[in-house]
DNA sequence: TCAATACTCAACCATATGGTTTAGTATAGC
DNA sequence: GCTATACTAAACCATATGGTTGAGTATTGA
């Protein structure tokens, strides 16, 4: 499985986003990340697993607690692939601006 | 599965983003876009509608043939998720930075 | 030393995924 | 109308995923 594989995979759960929005606030132990979900430590644990696994969070192990902390540099190797589209989807809004205008004006492409 | 999931989801196959690809350079029948690929026919149809529930692409019917291009519309959503984090991965080099920096002389921060 | 805490591991289950093959449908063109 | 083309659909298979429970391990703190 590539980097970009497994970093879009671990991306492409709900729960999974949340551990990783919970973690923008700052490091957090397992335990209190798993706290608001709605399914076993166990499971959470998995999730961290996959996360870590795709470079997406460091866990650092102190005494009998799990530290968990993002590590959002595997994010960038997303981000840098989705931004070659970027001109892409930009050109198709301002066809779709031109569209709109058309219907206004004739003359004008500009949106606000 | 929300919108974001299946978009994550349709991007974590490499087939599936060389697909993606092919079509940057504009609008391909399916069954020239199926054509590099080392499986079925079957198979990379499969994927275009994985691709396409997603709304990455868009399929149109034109007489027996499918022609499909890119939506990269919901790209944007998913890029627009993972830029909340930009500030944590340009922080996390910034200390890198300063880190390899302080290593060489402790009163540059700059890199090449 | 002993109990509680914070996990991990293993086994299991249901469902999803990525592929195949075979068969079926709709359209194009002779 | 008939055949080739370009698909889609269905059935099947192996493996992956997301969850569970129960047992095991390591560490803390009384």
């Amino acid at each position: 499985m590539s980097d970009l594989d497994a970093t879009f995979a671990a991306l492409s759960d709900g729960t999974r986003r949340a551990i990783l929005a919970r973690l923008r606030d700052g490091e957090m132990r397992l335990s209190d990340l798993a706290e608001p979900f709605e399914m076993s430590q166990t499971a959470v644990s998995k999730h961290v697993r996959v996360l870590s696994d795709a470079g997406l969070v460091a866990v650092e192990k102190r005494g009998r607690t799990r530290h968990c902390r993002l590590n959002a540099s595997a994010m960038q190797a997303a981000s840098h692939w989705l931004e070659d589209y970027r001109e892409i989807w930009i050109a198709s809004f301002e066809n779709l601006g031109s569209y709109f205008a058309g219907k206004r004006n004739p003359d004008s492409g500009e949106q606000s």
